[in-house]
DNA sequence: TCTGGGGTCCTAGGACCC
DNA sequence: TCTGGGGTCCTAGGACCC
């Protein structure tokens, strides 16, 4: 007997409204209905009776994290320099980011969901996609309980898009924000999908848009016409490909429930550009410091990598990185180090530098090697070695 | 008014090995 | 004296996402 055809896929995009800003609106309810934006560092919490900072009184570097939809009115947007925003919106309240609250609440709305739907892919803080397929019930009543049980584990709302797959679901959940539920069927793409331009689709950001748009494609509709081999052309195989596919809502990737780490990493962005000879006491002691926090990462998460990878980001905002493999994992900060100063030797410093990172890679779990032996410990170095004795 | 921090995946060339 | 083909690892950069 032949089995059962598989019963069509049934997938949701969740993704909590503003997020950030949500969260701070709980915890300051008195904002609520005015223009606030979360960004840059938070330094210390508004006090009670305090006022609260405005966005014209802010100077320096930092983007917007997010913004409330009051906010969003006056042009700020997500990744928009802080200084660009306070000239759209000058009196909106400024607040930094608290990320151990936010995620914090990011596992208490995941458990939430958790209850109702076992198969959830997590997509960071403040969005998952879940398989409804086997889940009981009909797919407006399940998305109503889901939001229901965000709203009672969080207080806060969330947008669901429901459809036969993850792109499809990604672009629904978008469509009704905030306080969302979008359903669709493919036979829906041409009057919802194909209107919205191609940045809609996740996978087509900027850079992807600027180009199809020099090619006279600006709306998904008009990207599912285009000719198959007219993509391939300008995009090569794999991406004009997917272009296609994506276009016409194709998407059979299955959700991803577990994932290893791939790589570790911390970086800063200073306050001001520092010279890699004047300041090169400073730039060791921050390089030192992400070591060690890095090294602290790896620990936490009982981790070692292969390899330790410097990223430097000067003044122009041209970027570099280098990479250094090691024959033995490692893990503590002295030997992460080490790597970090062999990949600094290959660097020529010829500019200030506005940023220092450092990643780990390659990782292995530390349960599962055990074979070789570990360093011996060492004796800590002065702190200015590392930017020492390198070109100017 | 210049553009955060943490990630993933892809491409491409060269080394090296069989 | 013109030269294979495949596989894997390493490095560097870039696009994209949250």
């Amino acid at each position: 007997m032949d089995p059962l055809p598989p019963r069509p896929r049934r997938i949701a995009h969740l993704d909590m409204d503003a997020y950030y800003a949500s969260v701070e609106l709980l915890r300051y309810p008195e904002l609520k209905g005015r223009p606030v934006v979360i960004g840059g560092r938070r330094k210390s919490a508004p006090q009670e009776g305090e006022a609260f900072p405005r966005l014209k009184s802010y100077a320096g570097r930092g983007v917007v994290t997010t913004a409330t939809y009051e906010a969003r009115a006056f042009g700020v947007r997500s990744g928009m320099g802080l200084m660009k925003a306070a000239a759209l919106a000058p009196d909106a309240i400024l607040l930094g980011g608290d990320f151990e609250t936010y995620g914090r609440i990011s596992r208490q709305f995941k458990a939430a969901v958790a209850e109702i739907v076992p198969l959830i892919e997590d997509r960071g803080i403040d969005e998952i996609y879940l398989d409804l397929t086997d889940v009981e019930g009909e797919t407006r009543a399940i998305a109503q309980r889901l939001k229901d049980a965000v709203r009672q584990a969080t207080g806060l709302t969330c947008s669901i898009g429901i459809t036969p797959n993850k792109l499809l679901s990604k672009l629904a959940s978008e469509l009704g924000k905030p306080d969302g539920l979008t359903i669709l069927g493919l036979e829906d793409i041409p009057s919802r999908i194909w209107p919205l331009p191609c940045s809609a689709l996740n996978g087509i950001g900027p850079k992807a848009t600027a180009k199809l748009e020099g090619l006279g494609i600006r709306t998904i509709g008009e990207l599912a016409k285009a000719a198959p081999a007219f993509l391939l052309e300008h995009f090569g195989k794999s991406y004009g490909a997917w272009l296609q596919e994506a276009a016409h809502g194709r998407d059979d990737r299955p959700l991803t429930i577990t994932r290893e780490p791939k790589s570790i990493s911390r970086e800063t962005t200073f306050e001001r550009d520092l010279h890699p000879k004047s300041d090169r006491e400073a730039l060791s002691r921050i390089l030192l410091d992400l070591c060690g926090r890095l090294a602290k990462d790896l620990a936490r998460k009982e981790l070692l990598a292969r390899t330790i990878g410097i990223k430097l980001r000067f003044e122009d905002f041209s970027t570099i990185t280098r990479d250094h493999s090691l024959e033995v994992p490692i893990s503590d900060a002295l030997p992460i180090r080490d790597a970090a100063r062999t990949c600094l030797k290959r660097v020529t410093f010829d500019r200030k530098l506005r940023l220092l990172g450092i990643r780990a890679s390659s990782l292995v779990k530390a349960c599962e090697y055990t074979l070789g032996a570990t360093e011996p410990s060492r004796a800590a170095e002065p702190v200015a070695a590392l930017f020492q004795d390198l070109d100017p």
